[in-house]
DNA sequence: TTAAACTGATACTATATTGATATCAATTAA
DNA sequence: TTAATTGATATCAATATAGTATCAGTTTAA
């Protein structure tokens, strides 16, 4: 069970960086390059920020992106909703057929709660949040040595 | 973002089955019909509870699966462990090039604590819980009337 | 003793999702 | 004018999910 796919992960880090650098527009090319991610896979990504109001960008030479949003306005459960779509524990509790009283369905009740308690807890980890952090920690992402494990 | 699989949903709503005509056999026919499964499907995903210990078979006539373990220690993070595979938040965190560092990775810390959490939760959801809400409620999917909504 | 109702095992197919690549037009700064 | 960029879109590959089909073996009961 993946909880965040590669675009979500990929959108994380890549506000990581337009946050650190705020003020300034920033490559995809960079973020590619920085982050090791493919090049046209997170510039779709990028697309679909812009789409969603959270960066803007610049077209041409020194052209990039930049963060539009405060840092903090943007959850985790946000950029999971618009990569993944919304947490939903089961579809096919909404089906007629398996569910058709949805007041008397225990599971379906179980897994609202449930629902909720993990948006809430995604909802609270903010980019501003995750800033904040990795400014008291030093990198994010330190470059490994070679052969050198994770630790 | 879908938490609950197919599998993960049918094993729950069978073993819900099970377990309250529990010391009898049950035949994967019959709860098929009477939870609307695809018959070979859910065939496939009893099997995988045998080999997890969670229920019992018998071949032939009057065959049929029988709940083995205490209904109470039976969890739907078990049940989502078995057929989605462990909670993990981003496998790619853990490659090399992208989080060397665990320890500083902060990112990283934040998602193991949700991990955490939605295991714990998940884990609470038990079979016997989900069956002593059914007795109290009464029926956990009632039959719809024809034309008749989910509510 | 045989037929029917079952499970065990396994192979296969279809569809959806995820991850990634490629291409070309438009824009901008130097 | 050219190189570095984004905008837009089409395509593809890999993987996961959902579902189907088949046949052998077991058990009960007529």
């Amino acid at each position: 069970m993946k909880v965040l796919t590669k675009k979500t992960d990929y959108a994380i880090r890549a506000l990581l960086m337009l946050g650190a650098k705020r003020g300034s527009y920033v490559s995809a090319k960079s973020i590619a390059a920085e982050q090791d991610m493919p090049y046209q896979f997170l510039r779709g990504v990028l697309q679909e920020m812009i789409r969603h109001g959270l960066i803007v960008s610049k077209e041409g030479v020194q052209g990039g992106f930049m963060m539009e949003k405060d840092a903090d306005d943007i959850g985790v459960r946000q950029l999971i909703e618009i990569f993944q779509g919304r947490v939903q524990v089961s579809e096919c509790m909404f089906r007629k057929q398996i569910c058709a009283n949805r007041s008397r369905c225990v599971l379906r009740h179980e897994i609202m709660r449930i629902e909720q308690v993990v948006s809430n807890e995604f909802e609270q980890v903010t980019i501003g949040k995750l800033l904040r952090k990795l400014n008291a920690t030093g990198n994010l992402m330190p470059a490994l040595k070679d052969g050198e494990e994770p630790s």
